[in-house]
DNA sequence: CCGCCGCTTCACAAAACTGTAACATAGGCA
DNA sequence: TGCCTATGTTACAGTTTTGTGAAGCGGCGG
């Protein structure tokens, strides 16, 4: 697993021990000092991937996520977050300014490595145009056409750029904030109840095409207070 | 450490080799002699890792790694690739299609098992964002779901704050006033009492999903006067 | 220009979750 | 033992959050 990754960090220490281990481990590395750097580098050096410090001064690891997610050519940059600790808050708001991991420092260079391939991982199938299946649901990207056991599903584009980011990472949970700044997209402004409305929509067309006969059922999951979840009931 | 294993080999005393060494090392393990059942099994079976022979009649190792990948299930399961031949050609066409490690046969069952082991150990804390497990309870961050035995517990967003938190220091005593701050955030005004009433229902909800049969018992140990401490009490 | 289609917001009902009070117990101490 | 305080539990009424039908809008193709 090959890929070039950009890292960014205000500490030379800390820049110069993530450059070395994710060289050991292979990777292409870019580095920058700050974010106004990072963004430039983030658009000339096409990297595939973001390591950034959460705390920095001038702009700090939340604006430059904030803005490259609000840019289209660097809207899917995955993008890992450091963070000095470990709390939920922190990792809360990370992950909804769209950030796709979080690694909270001391970290080991094996975790650092292993969340980097796993995300690069995760991340290839959008950009390679996979299909994707969760629970006898495929929904392929280069037709955007949806099906369940060879039946199509017809959805309305929205619908189907929230089906296709949460069967990304199945089971996970994306707080409202995270559903509108990837599928609405950074900046713009729609009340949260707005999801509510097209999750309904989703749901009944994922349920005019269940499965007829047992095994898995696929739900979209309400979890009170956050948000939603792609998930496999027990039948 | 523990963990369930799926292998796939078409020759029948490979295949044997494997189950017995994999077993001696006490790991758990399903088995497949063909593309087909392989798949089946690594959705229906949840095993933890692959141990999958490069070359085989119908679908071969890597299609069924290419496969694999792409669903999204099974997109992060750590893959293991069997050879017969060394040749590095096939070592990186294996690594570049998504397997996690190669190994050439013949092989040492220490080193199978050593090679094992290391995945398992690697990919741990990046299936998952740190699943936190306690007294047979486990509690994922990232799908917010607890469950025990695999059975799912629902809880209210209080309750399931208030277990997250103490389940990241388990035996650890929280006052009321520590719950209140980090799970209410400081500055509302809430009763004490309140502490005790949403304890008494995360108790009844771990208690309605309680083990079966014996082993350690996870309970939510009061200290009088002061607060409460997840702790794990002889059966 | 009309009509269809999808998106957003609104409104209202239903469901889930909360905090508090009240009452029942248990623990500690003189 | 008897009293006083801390905790366990339950019930409930108030709030908050969510599901969903329907209306208003605006774009686009015919």
């Amino acid at each position: 697993m090959s890929g070039k990754i950009l890292i960014v960090d205000d500490e030379p220490a800390q820049l110069e021990l993530l450059r070395y281990n994710l060289e050991t481990a292979g990777f292409e590395v870019l580095q920058a000092e700050n974010g106004a750097d990072a963004l430039e580098m983030a658009s000339a050096g096409m990297p595939d991937l973001l390591v950034i410090d959460w705390m920095m001064p001038e702009a700090s690891g939340i604006d430059v996520c904030r803005i490259l997610r609000s840019r289209a050519e660097t809207k899917a940059l995955p993008i890992i977050m450091l963070s000095a600790r470990g709390e939920e808050s922190d990792r809360t708001l990370g992950l909804d300014i769209g950030a796709d991991d979080y690694i909270t420092k001391p970290f080991s260079p094996r975790e650092l490595v292993a969340r980097v391939k796993a995300l690069l991982r995760r991340s290839r199938p959008m950009l390679a145009d996979e299909v994707l299946t969760f629970a006898g649901l495929e929904l392929n990207p280069s037709t955007m056409r949806v099906s369940r056991e060879g039946k199509n599903i017809h959805l309305g584009p929205k619908e189907y750029q929230l089906l296709a980011l949460m069967m990304e990472s199945p089971e996970r949970v994306f707080s409202r904030e995270q559903l509108l700044d990837r599928v609405w997209g950074h900046g713009i402004y729609v009340e949260d109840r707005t999801v509510d409305v097209h999750m309904s929509r989703l749901r009944r067309a994922l349920n005019a095409a269940q499965a007829s006969q047992g095994e898995d059922t696929l739900v979209i999951r309400t979890v009170r207070g956050t948000g939603y979840a792609l998930s496999r009931e027990p039948k």
